[in-house]
DNA sequence: ACCGGACAACTTGTTCAACAAGCTGACATC
DNA sequence: GATGTCAGCTTGTTGAACAAGTTGTCCGGT
């Protein structure tokens, strides 16, 4: 262990000290491996575009300056080659994933399924909250000119309204897609036209759903994606 | 190397010889990597029931018999965590998983979420030639008693289902989920029961959907789901 | 008989060094 | 200009080693 120090990262996650009330019947410690800690690190500088797409992870000098052997970084791709974050192309290396137009129509349609049919029906109505609270976030952060964090506030609302549907799996399905678009983001000339008109939109669904409104809360999150996809459709075509 | 041959798993894949269309961006070779056999053939054991859930990899055990070394089998052992079909638990070992009821319920409200929407509007009609042949082959089975080869033509049935949405993404979400509840089928007291009552079931729906009527065999769809989970609800629960 | 602590055996977590396999670009050849 | 060869580099895989953590056992104290 050469002691960089690399891999102490950020924040290691919300709400965690002492002991959890565990979910359902999952993990009892929150102790990670360094694997994961290293996939953590690198899916974050890649989200922040740290990383452009199509950049390719040298193994050995990637392991030298995360101060892990190559193996143990050899896990944390593999953790991010399943998330389809990052693609393997056999005995030349993994690279930073290039998303075209047909991906990103692909993941606004699986997101208009999953996103409007939770918000249209909620289970656990009591969600809403999480999504005033991504509300106020993101205003915060749009104040500060902070617009990778914009963003973040972006998806813990669109992961909030998906929560209102109930169930983990799909939670994980628009937590992922959503954290693929972020590759499409670094197309955009400039964050800002990217990220501010969906502020006042996610608003106006929060508002919609505190109403009880909840069909036309869904019809305009409909909206929110087609308009959202449309950017970033031609931000990644004309490239 | 030991030499023992462990890995000369069965079939690689359909279709797959000499130079492919490739699909949109992906692979440009099929070529695997020693982990991904490994991932391939303990998934296979898994999903065959010949690992029962909660039973322990260890790890230079399993390294021996496979005739591969500890570190390619954990990153074989990553795969299969990230596919959610073992869990970690720190220093004590990877098993395979152990669904209960809650895990069984949410499985089943995606599907009903992804595969009723895709057969009730389908942008890719022509599918139903892949349903066609699944249900042909899940009854050759029958015929054959192959109860877990009724199982991979069940799958691959509403595998095509989801596919009549032109999503890969769903494809992908499809698949897995129906590989995870193959960890639950093992408490099925005879796999016979399981299976046999949703042959005909699958192809009444194809008979609807080659009709045109996608109203009706998406209806008939989610009752199928239905059925199925009370009854694999029923043999999780009493374990 | 019950409790808690020390301890040994074992498994996983991580690193390291080495070599085999495969890709890439440069150079030589026709 | 097209093709073949070769050296240099990166990834793929291995085996051995040690650190860290878990589990069960033994033991003395009460």
């Amino acid at each position: 262990m050469t002691g960089s120090g690399a891999l102490t990262g950020g924040a290691a996650g919300p709400a965690r000290s002492g002991l959890r009330v565990v979910g359902s019947h999952a993990e009892r410690l929150d102790r990670q491996t360094t694997a994961q800690r290293v996939a953590d690190v690198l899916r974050e500088r890649v989200m922040r575009g740290a990383l452009r797409s199509g950049t390719q992870f040298v193994e050995q000098q990637l392991a030298a300056t995360l101060g892990v052997s190559r193996n143990t970084l050899r896990e944390a791709h593999q953790i991010l080659l399943d998330e389809r974050l990052l693609v393997r192309e056999p005995h030349r290396g993994v690279f930073v994933r290039r998303l075209d137009t047909t991906d990103v129509r692909d993941i606004y349609n699986v997101r208009r399924l999953v996103e409007c049919a939770a918000l249209a029906r909620p289970a656990q109505p009591l969600g809403v909250v999480e999504m005033r609270a991504a509300v106020k976030q993101g205003r915060a952060a749009a104040r500060r000119h902070d617009w990778y964090d914009v963003g973040t506030a972006d998806v813990r609302f669109h992961v909030a309204v998906t929560a209102l549907g109930g169930s983990d799996r799909l939670d994980r399905v628009t937590r992922s897609l959503c954290a693929k678009l972020r590759l499409a983001c670094q197309f955009v000339s400039d964050a800002y036209v990217l990220h501010k008109p969906f502020l006042p939109r996610n608003a106006g669904i929060l508002d919609l759903a505190e109403g009880g409104d909840y069909a036309q809360a869904s019809e305009a999150l409909r909206t929110y994606l087609d308009e959202a996809e449309a950017v970033i459709v031609a931000a990644v075509g004309e490239v």
